[in-house]
DNA sequence: GTGAAAGCGCTAACAT
DNA sequence: ATGTTAGCGCTTTCAC
């Protein structure tokens, strides 16, 4: 391994001055500079980022949790977190909550122990006093993304729930649909109940209320979607309209309500959140809410690498707007619907 | 921050034993370890990784490099890398080179830098001598993944490309299949050019050569496989079946077949290749060839995680099946299709 | 402007 | 079985 003593010793100079040609701070002259530099090609050195780290307290590495990696919804989001550090460069280390309270301590703990720099979190449960103390002794910042609430968040990156289910109702109540159905992700996200926050706003906007519509929770799974379709819609149509939490909700409404021999949006009009990777492929492709799941993971990204810097956040919570994505799932009612 | 040192004053050893009950190596008296873990747990120490690695030169980081942790399809593989590495105690650097050659030496010179302690390298590109060098002075295991022609792998695992195209064929030729056309993903890609061998292999099994049907090539996109029927069914029905060079060129095909008025697989049968996320959600469903990419990734963790712990390999190439996974869009030919 | 020197927190060889 | 000691490669005062 090359060090920076060998460095030093072709440059003819001491330690201290090829330290400084590297970290580019602190005086040296433009011909003693030159030859560090030369020294550092010949030798192809590199750094040592442990000593350094060690020295310096820093990592130049963010740790990132998200609620799971093979999914891809968050993969996107990963992907923006990846792009902003990489520009930065910054390294990512990557760990899953899986959405599960131990795990997700157990990641949070592990990215601190591998000393990053900071921390982007997206967890589905709370962070508990002892865990938020482990954070809070390394001293590192945290930015998290879709819940704002945390004690110890220097920053927060939500998408607004309430905004995009708003637009996607409205849409719906303006296609002319009264008979809706809303089959949520269940009220223990809170994403689930901004959503219905939103659609709740859109019905008043129209002199609506929730009780005009039927409101249901399950899981955000095909699974639900499907099963609670064919619960719905067993032996009538009493819904000409419905709007899935997710995507993958929708999947299922969409698989069910075909099964059951109803055509969207001919017959049913579905609607759903996120514009996950399937939703352009379903047939029809999915009227969706967008998530622009990618960016949230960009900003969150960026705004830790601007507290990184130093630099305080102009806005300690950005909110990105989810913006209705119009495709062939949705239509007016047909006021013949099958029933 | 809390040391060693507070920890060995206030068990009232020396800092070499507190490291040996750390390391749980080297003999510490029953008493002598009680006390010091008492003494961790009171202050609630926990080791410094940068001292640590510095000293070993050892980061319990694996380094990996993906095409794109965007698409769901490597999302997958991360995700089975990264639960090797859960599973081990190690953490998952990620970086993405985007099959451009630049980045993709970006991220390795990254990653070797950032001290990892291994690679596992999911690649597009020929991995160039100055970088292969970087890594070999690193002294660091390379675990391929989708190649294993590269000069610094100490480990490569694949998938049986061609064993699963010739399922795949295999499958619509005794169907009753003749009129087939392959639209693969580009002859610059060996996992491309697998599978066209996989695809003979079945041809000529029954007698027949590549010349019986029709193999072009294109890229590995939706895009592409919407061209191609276009260009392919604009004036009457030349095939009965599709074989797409992956999930993307058949989703594509769909589209146009059905815009063309097609039914599928009444008309035309389709059959693609990964079983990537979106294959459930065609409708039909999409018949595919599905690539275990989550296992491949997992694998080639595991792999390097052995040569980590010095232990070598029992093989040194291992070579993933792929599977035949039967959905909807594959029947039988109507002897009456569309011309 | 440059160099000498101290030390970050830890491990491992050596001595006891 | 335990302690002492010498660094790992780097950054950063502090002199000059």
């Amino acid at each position: 391994m090359v060090t920076i003593k060998d460095v030093s010793r072709l440059a003819k100079v001491s330690k201290s001055t090829v330290s400084r040609v590297i970290a580019d701070n602190g005086y040296v002259s433009e011909t003693k500079r030159r030859a560090v530099e030369e020294a550092i090609a010949t030798l192809g050195y590199r750094p040592n980022t442990m000593a350094r780290g060690l020295r310096s307290n820093r990592s130049n590495i963010i740790g990132g949790v998200v609620l799971d990696v093979t999914s891809p919804f968050y993969a996107q989001m990963v992907g923006g977190t990846q792009q902003a550090c990489r520009d930065a460069g910054k390294g990512l280390l990557l760990s899953s909550g899986f959405g599960d309270t131990a795990e997700e301590e157990r990641a949070i703990i592990e990215l601190v122990d591998r000393s990053c720099d900071g921390l982007v979190l997206n967890l589905e449960n709370p962070i508990r006093r002892e865990v938020a103390d482990i954070i809070r002794a390394a001293g590192i910042p945290v930015v998290m993304v879709g819940a704002s609430d945390y004690p110890v968040a220097d920053g927060a990156v939500t998408v607004d729930n309430a905004g995009g289910a708003e637009a996607g109702m409205a849409y719906l109540l303006d296609q002319g649909h009264r008979r809706i159905a809303h089959l949520g992700g269940g009220t223990a996200h809170r994403d689930s109940r901004q959503r219905v926050r939103g659609i709740e706003r859109a019905l008043e906007a129209r002199g609506l209320t929730l009780d005009d519509i039927n409101v249901e929770h399950g899981t955000f799974t095909e699974q639900y979607g499907y099963d609670a379709i064919k619960r719905l819609f067993a032996h009538k149509a009493p819904y000409t309209a419905i709007f899935a939490g997710d995507d993958d909700i929708a999947a299922g409404a969409v698989l069910a309500l075909k099964e059951l021999g109803y055509r969207i949006p001919e017959d049913v009009s579905v609607i759903g959140f996120d514009d996950n990777f399937h939703a352009r492929h379903l047939t029809p492709a999915l009227t969706t809410v967008r998530q622009p799941i990618g960016e949230v993971g960009r900003i969150a990204a960026e705004m830790l690498l601007k507290l990184l810097s130093g630099h305080p956040l102009e806005q300690k919570s950005v909110i990105v707007p989810a913006e209705l994505i119009v495709r062939g799932s949705v239509a007016a009612p047909s006021g013949s619907a099958k029933s």
